[in-house]
DNA sequence: GAAGTGTGTGAGTGCACACTTACAAACTAG
DNA sequence: CTAGTTTGTAAGTGTGCACTCACACACTTC
């Protein structure tokens, strides 16, 4: 027994999310998953009930992380008010994806929810980072609309590669923005 | 002659934007193109030079098409101010995505802009409206910014179907939202 | 050490799909 | 009418990939 199946999963589903954030469900095929993580494709199979099954645990991964590193950044806010603590979230999260796969994930997953299983993931992952942030920080429905509102603008600044685009038009859109 | 080329290739791309919005670009054959724009798979391949210059040429015409209407919804504003120009722009793009081909469409190449030249698509719609919005409105930059970031957070609630979700934290992202 | 259980893989199988080619029909030019 | 051009297709071809299966090795239990 090299290692357990629950050890494996993990290490599969790191992987998952990397490999997935760059070309998407559609364009990843399962062997690409099985090399990141170090195993065959057919023992991956045997750890996920299909590709979608792996690409729904996958999803539940990202989120996790997100959540976790929020909340972890709520802990270090320097205030109690809404304005502090969703100031400090943002800044948690904007150091979280700077390696860009758990923004990117986020982006694949949403281009592919018409796949049922998928979209329900995602409804789940966004209703676990959003009910946190609201009441952590104690903010107004306006508030946290504005907290995701400029964390999907950072979606398209990240997939569009505005930070390289000196142009004023997109200077506009990247001014003010963390970190990206 | 039936038909000509020029006038063909404007009903696949019409066909193209709506069907790639559903599935994206890999989970679509061309042959679903084709089907939706009544000719044959090949005559597809002849028109245009490949599945991804037609997934371009689908892209330009999206943004042709939101760059339009937004610049109508401008006309219609009833004052000057760039809060007012906004407003109206706002609404204007509300109505056109009613039917979410083009809202979706927008996230599909979003998520594919690991392919060079469809993030070269993706910047030049992006550069072709907000260079407008900007200019028109007489907007500041973070004007501007919002009107993108609140635009973006449109995309989330679509795709996730946050309208049909009555809990509170969908209720606070999708609040003042207009239309979707 | 035999039997059972959990971990792991190589070698398929079948199908979907991007793209090509050979050919046909409509139209035009002279 | 004929020769040439443009519009259009049916029928391939080759490849990549999701998923399976038979099999092997490690470890435990009695």
């Amino acid at each position: 027994m090299r290692s357990t199946a629950e050890a494996r999963r993990v290490t599969v589903l790191n992987a998952a999310v990397s490999v997935f954030a760059r070309a998407g469900f559609h364009a990843t095929p399962v062997t690409a998953v099985a090399a990141a993580a170090g195993i065959s494709e057919a023992y991956v199979f045997r750890l996920f009930s299909g590709k979608l099954g792996l690409f729904v645990a996958a999803a539940g991964a990202c989120f996790d992380r997100i959540a976790a590193a929020i909340e972890a950044g709520a802990e270090r806010a320097t205030g109690g008010s809404p304005e502090e603590v969703l100031d400090a979230m943002g800044g948690a999260y904007a150091e979280l994806i700077a390696d860009r796969d758990l923004l990117l994930f986020q982006v694949q997953a949403q281009a592919v929810t018409d796949i049922p299983e998928i979209a329900e993931a995602v409804r789940a992952g966004y209703r676990q980072v959003a009910t946190f942030v609201q009441s952590r920080a104690g903010a107004s429905d306006a508030q946290v609309q504005q907290f995701f509102a400029y964390g999907q603008l950072c979606h398209l600044i990240v997939t569009a590669g505005l930070e390289q685009v000196p142009e004023p038009w997109a200077r506009a859109l990247t001014s003010g923005i963390r970190h990206p």
